[in-house]
DNA sequence: GCGATGCTTCGGCCCTGGCCGAAGCATTTT
DNA sequence: AAAATGCTTCGGCCAGGGCCGAAGCATCGC
């Protein structure tokens, strides 16, 4: 069968170190140049170039030059989807690294974006209350947003956009998330919701990672708005 | 990170020509044993017992003794998903490949098993069909089975175990076709419609493949039941 | 028991592919 | 112009790991 040796080649591109720091890196969704990407990585720039010309060569990252820099980011969806279903089954399989958790760690694992959307115990929080409260449903394989829901999202300003289909009710995707176990919010739904906590300014980006904190405002309005406290 | 290095090996032991084939060929949710999976992986049985084992070690694969054989199977459905997300890309980013589809190609493209439920032509013409008839309502990131729908698959026999919880409405979850480029049906959903077809004789594996026959009688319902012919 | 079958371990071959230093383009800055 | 910055290409080094033949354990059938 021919479409086994593409099947390899994917998985190969994110199975050495390098590479999977590089895409580790890019799950946020942020475009990032080379010289970053290899200081990240722990690799020379040269070396680095090599790896994004065959990540880019496999469809995995799409590149924007920009004057002297070249900005690499993930190729589409699909591949951030790869990549959280990979960190799924790696964190599913290897509980047994009784990993102390380093600063770095626990802020990734209090809050992060998952390429568009929140996880970490935000994310799973903020699911939660969503699903107490009713605005949502959420299933093993998929959820919806209820009448409720879609007043809530509204009197926020956030936008649905996928409303103008023709769909009578708006739905989301679940995502397992691989620190606390349980399901939080992504698909249309929760990355409307990442989009517009970031820019009300709830949460901002840690240095350059894809942890968040959450500002003062922030946890007033999670309080006030999801009836969620203590992130 | 400490999880960084789980992923890089997670992805690097589907990355290897050999273990993808075995991967591959255990997709359809059957366990096989090491020599079959050495056959298909066109390797001498010394040669996959090693591969068997990191892919055990890793999680990926989970064996089962029995007698003087040992059957190998994916690990949980997450593998089976990761598996599947990792073939979307794949298919995304290599059309370049003008693949002239062999007869085994051409099977799989009619119709065939995704771990737990139906893809190919068959899958999506399914899905379409009880979109259109609207017994189920799909959108990108999730689907929910109408009243309508609940009733059919009742009428069918179709246990949907799911009922037990509280929720409300049944929900499934859309698996973008690779070689339809359309979703299909997955999820709990997709999987008891899977199994229903299987147990009443409407399809048949192919030899020992991926690829599934339609039998007459499956014709038959298939365009009675759901109005798709010409599978 | 004895041989056949399924699978694993061991040892050694070989080659792919990741790594860096040095040098070469391209673009911006002074 | 000339220097600085970002990135890529080239060449050579080297280790990791996939592969098989041969041999060693298990389990089944006679």
């Amino acid at each position: 069968m021919a479409s086994n040796a593409a099947f390899a080649e994917v998985a190969n591109l994110a199975g050495d170190p390098a590479r999977a720091g590089m895409l580790h890196a890019l799950m946020d969704g942020r475009a990032l140049t080379a010289t970053e990407l290899a200081r990240v990585a722990g690799i020379t720039p040269q070396t680095a170039s090599g790896h994004l010309m065959q990540l880019t060569a496999g469809g995995l990252l799409s590149v924007e030059k920009q004057g002297r820099h070249r900005y690499h980011r993930l190729a589409s969806p699909a591949v951030a989807r790869m990549l959280e279903s990979i960190m799924q089954v790696a964190a599913d399989a290897a509980p047994r690294k009784k990993t102390f958790a380093g600063p770095r760690d626990l802020a990734l694992r209090a809050a992060r974006t998952c390429y568009d959307h929140l996880a970490g115990h935000l994310g799973v929080a903020l699911a939660d209350a969503l699903v107490t409260r009713g605005d949502i449903e959420l299933g093993a394989d998929a959820g919806i947003v209820t009448k409720s829901g879609a007043a809530l999202f509204d009197r926020l300003g956030i936008e649905l956009g996928a409303n103008s289909k023709s769909k009578s009710r708006m739905m989301c995707r679940p995502c397992l998330d691989w620190s606390e176990r349980r399901p939080h919010l992504a698909g249309h739904v929760g990355a409307a919701l990442c989009k517009h906590c970031l820019s009300e300014g709830w949460i901002k980006h840690i240095d350059g990672t894809r942890a968040v904190a959450v500002t003062v405002k922030g946890q007033r309005n999670f309080r006030d708005v999801f009836g969620v406290s203590g992130v």
